[in-house]
DNA sequence: ACGCGCATGTAGCGATCGCTACAAGGAGCT
DNA sequence: AGCTCCTTGTAGCGATCGCTACATGCGCGT
């Protein structure tokens, strides 16, 4: 027998990766239940409600792009804001890590709606991101500790336009568009 | 007595401040015809259904923005990539055009999502959008017709990120990041 | 052996969704 | 006057939503 815990991991696990596939689209109850392969009931059973199973779900995506990112990226390395939104605009604009930021797309939208949890997730998310980009930064960047924090709101900012502008005209241009970032930014008088 | 089709245009003014005020949360058929002054069933005989009233109503908001972003920045006027990004940046994230990025975040979700007729709706603002900026780019930037797209898209990226932003950290941040930007773009080795 | 409590299925509640069937009012034409 | 068609209200359909009440099992402690 598998005790009720052990069932509530295992449906986290299958509720992020239905997300994923998925988005919010088919985040009903019934499909949710469905994707993690239980009755609808029996997901209430291990999460609260609808809201429970989603944060739960959600933390665990935060998690493995936490990880993802960490891997390119590792602590210790910091680099001008330039440089580091080219980089980040090419790693989010990659195959794997596109379900992920098409995800929180649609995550910051239910936020704007008003949705529960989602005003929570998106807030915590934003803030774990900026943190994150934060550390990133080289020492220079940012005189003060306020500038800093905008500056890395701004990268966040970027990247996020640019998953923006997958959904709504595709992989393709989004990946040129990635690309002149990186140019404007790096090299702002050298057009060669 | 007033013809169908005055009404119906009435009702997609009414709609088009609705959603510009409420977003899409509030926008079931019943909340939509409460918004127009009618009943759900008279929101259903001016237009064929609850997908036609919308797409009007965004062509209408579509518009307007149009109309305010023309009065900004003039038909005819062109600058740099870099300028124009600082430029769009503080522009759409002054109080009067917020609502319409908050609003085109989340019709940009409802697409990610396969809502219909957002799809549609977001893609062709998103083309508008991108055509929009070409006009305004200085004739040197983009060596050829596809950079200049890409360049473009990214400006068009840059400050759909703002608006994201703004949704999950806040107007004084999404702010001072839009002042960021601005400087590491146009700036970028005179950190004075 | 027996009772107690965790685990799980069945069935359904009340609300809301987009949409429609039907009837009646009312204006205008012949 | 009578007929027709545009307009509008009432009422409700079938589907889906999140969630719950109830019953039944099944394992474990005593």
């Amino acid at each position: 027998m598998i005790s009720r815990d052990e069932q509530r991991a295992i449906a986290v696990d299958h509720l992020a990766d239905h997300l994923l596939r998925h988005g919010l689209a088919k985040a009903s109850l019934r499909q949710l239940a469905a994707a993690a392969g239980v009755s609808d009931r029996m997901l209430l059973y291990y999460f609260d409600d609808k809201s429970d199973a989603l944060t739960a779900a959600m933390e665990r995506i935060a998690t493995q792009l936490a990880v993802q990112l960490a891997m390119a990226i590792p602590e210790g390395t910091t680099m001008p804001a330039a440089r580091l939104v080219a980089v980040a605009a090419k790693l989010t604009t990659q195959t794997h890590l596109r379900p992920y930021m098409r995800l929180w797309i649609e995550v910051v939208a239910a936020a704007a709606r008003g949705e529960d949890p989602f005003v929570t997730v998106a807030q915590s998310m934003a803030s774990g991101f900026t943190q994150w980009i934060e550390t990133r930064l080289e020492a220079g960047d940012g005189a003060d500790l306020q500038d800093r924090r905008a500056l890395a709101a701004a990268v966040l900012a970027v990247v996020d336009g640019l998953a923006l502008l997958d959904v709504c005209a595709g992989e393709a241009l989004t990946r040129s568009a990635a690309r002149s970032i990186g140019e404007v930014l790096t090299e702002p008088d050298a057009p060669a």
